[in-house]
RNA sequence: CGGGACGUAGCGCAGCUUGGUAGCGUACCACCUUGGGGUGGUGGGGGUCGCAGGUUCAAAUCCUGUCGUUCCGACCA
């Protein structure tokens, strides 16, 4: 390709609405372009990246035997209330009509469409297993897109599910998939950490996430791993030890009292008052989850987990109570304390779920839904609580120790780009996806399924790979392999090499681009860096002595050196991704 | 969805307070210049000032509404 020819503009400023890396280079360099929120045009340079992405996934799918197949972007309703999806997904869904008032969806993933091709043809347990796959675009109408590609609204995905007739060759599957994903974002040149993750409101199903560390940003979910063994888990989901503390408020309270606590809004300013540890307060939280209050208790030196939450409750939505609300809840149980005085007394006909962490506690302190005292040396059996829910509902930190090897936690960033899941039969049984077993007994599929988020993959590979001038594309996913740089197009000599170089380049199978625009190796030079190909081979007054120089985008390291072995080690380079 | 900001040329922005010819940089076109890290100059083309309504002799500017974008909090590939 020529670059005079080649359909991209390079911009010198970030664009306004560009916040992470990833985001401003892709816009700069000409890759993409966005036409409304969340939604982007891959350009030219971007869907030869986008290509590569999806056939290095072809390839490993197919490897692992999995077959491809496409499916409609458009779906009916009447699929989704099978599954019982149309009313349990928010928002995320696009639901629109069609010109009959029929109302269907954009599909924000294929689970529903799958099954139902899969009760039609797997009718037998001599099908089994099986795993289907596609590469498609998605659409979900995310709350909050941002961050470019990381979190469109529409973007292309490849989405897998497979069928068994056991939970041993669901597992087996399971850790071909893991296989799978390791082998293909290490052929993007991307390094990944498998981490255990949250599976959803319904079943308590294995699944891991596959995250790229970036300690940045553009990172979205706190990752918390362990150096000494493999554990490594989304904030979601992860648990962890707890070094020791003081939670018998035995030897600071001689007796169960009320006591004057004025103006102690906060667990910093109660623990202050008391002259105690934060870890003799009981914290009680409010939270609205499905439109209801739900009392979450926990050790108020820690957080609460809403993920971890929401699940223990079995419901579907949840966010922390506003004031407002928190004050209807206390006026409709005969109370009207501020919060920092709120406690689950009096509350049992609502929701309470106690953390781990309260168990162990022993006289401690909690709010009694009065304004400006707490009561001291309590308990649970004080509070007249007949129905409490224990649950882990704890946010871990870093320093918290490794619940497997005990060793203290570390927490990083991570993009998450794929995600494997072991869906037993959630799908197939209210959706009758069922085939004959040995024993002529109709059963439901034992169900996985396993994304990757094709465009992310790409948005994140940036993120991982780039400096101050621009992206450093890893050679196998990069949209050419080289760039062939005349430095002037004036000089005869620089510009007959340089042709030589891109035609010897292009007939070894070489993805080259040749830059033959009358412009200054300045702009040329820096075009290169924010585009980003792997190799640059400039053609400039060296090459009086025969030689030109062979520049590695990645190391950015630069050699001076005959065009003969230039070419040689693209061509080397290159079969070495193969 | 809640809270803040912003919509003026492809991109980045000024102009708005105090109403009166729509500007700058960049990108694009032409010519000259320069030729190893976004060279310098001259001349050009390109804008219903997000949209609708209102106030006014006159609205990018003031008022009302609306749509869009974006940032901060709860979900996901």
């Amino acid at each position: 390709m020529k670059m005079s020819k080649l359909f991209v503009q390079t911009l010198r400023e970030v664009p306004s609405d560009a916040e992470v890396i990833s985001h401003q280079l892709l816009v700069r360099a000409g890759y993409i372009r966005k036409l409304t929120s969340g939604v982007y045009n891959f350009l030219p340079l971007m869907w030869k990246v986008l290509k590569k992405v999806e056939n290095i996934i072809r390839d490993e799918m197919d490897k692992a035997g999995a077959q491809e197949l496409l499916m409609p972007f458009v779906q009916p309703k009447e699929l989704w209330e099978e599954s019982g999806r149309w009313g349990a997904y928010g928002g995320e869904l696009m639901r629109l009509k069609d010109r009959h008032g029929r109302e269907m969806c954009l599909g924000p993933t294929h689970e529903e469409i799958i099954t139902s091709i899969a009760r039609d043809g797997l009718k037998s347990y001599k099908q089994l297993p099986v795993n289907l796959y596609q590469i498609q675009s998605k659409f979900r109408d995310e709350r909050r897109p941002r961050f470019g590609l990381l979190r469109g609204r529409e973007f292309i995905m490849k989405d897998a599910y497979s069928f068994a007739s056991s939970q041993e060759d669901l597992e087996k599957e399971y850790q071909n998939m893991w296989q799978a994903y390791t082998n293909i974002f290490n052929r993007c040149g991307l390094a990944t950490k498998a981490v255990q993750s949250d599976s959803g409101a319904i079943g308590g199903n294995v699944s891991h996430e596959f995250m790229v560390i970036t300690d940045t940003d553009a990172g979205e979910n706190d990752v918390f791993y362990c150096d000494d063994c493999d554990y490594a888990a989304n904030s979601n989901h992860a648990i962890s030890k707890l070094p020791q503390a003081v939670i018998d408020g035995a030897g600071y309270f001689n007796k169960t009292e009320i006591v004057s606590t004025p103006n102690c809004h906060s667990i910093e300013q109660l623990a202050e008052f008391l002259k105690i540890q934060p870890t003799l307060i009981l914290k009680s939280l409010v939270y609205i989850i499905d439109k209801k209050p739900v009392i979450a208790l926990i050790r108020a030196d820690k957080a609460a987990e809403e993920t971890k939450l929401l699940n223990a409750v079995g419901g579907l939505e949840i966010r922390i109570a506003t004031s407002e609300e928190i004050a209807e809840v206390m006026a409709n149980h005969g109370f009207k304390a501020v919060p920092g005085f709120i406690g689950p007394k009096g509350m049992s006909d609502l929701t309470i779920i106690a953390d781990e962490t309260v168990k162990d506690m022993k006289n401690f302190v909690v709010g009694v839904n009065e304004t400006d005292v707490h009561m001291v040396g309590a308990n649970l059996s004080d509070l007249g609580i007949t129905d409490l829910k224990y649950a882990d509902i704890r946010l871990v930190e870093a320093g918290e120790f490794c619940p497997q090897c005990g060793k203290p936690l570390k927490v990083t960033r991570g993009i998450e780009v794929g995600n494997i899941f072991q869906l037993g039969t959630k799908y197939s049984k209210p959706m009758n996806g069922v085939y004959l077993d040995t024993d002529g007994i109709a059963k439901p599929y034992i169900m996985g399924c396993y994304g990757i988020g094709v465009t992310r993959t790409a948005a994140a590979a940036v993120e991982a790979h780039h400096d101050e001038y621009g992206i450093k594309w890893p050679l196998a996913i990069a949209p050419y392999h080289v760039i062939v740089v005349p430095v002037s197009e004036k000089e005869e000599q620089q510009v007959a090499v340089a042709n030589k170089i891109y035609e010897e380049l292009r007939s070894s199978g070489i993805e080259a681009v040749l830059d033959d625009r009358d412009e200054r190796p300045g702009v040329k030079f820096k075009d290169a860096d924010l585009i980003g190909f792997p190799f640059r081979i400039t053609v400039g007054k060296t090459i009086a002595e025969g030689n030109v120089e062979f520049v590695t985008r990645s190391t950015n390291e630069k050699l001076v050196i005959k065009p003969e072995e230039a070419i040689s080690r693209v061509i080397e380079a290159v079969k070495n991704i193969k």
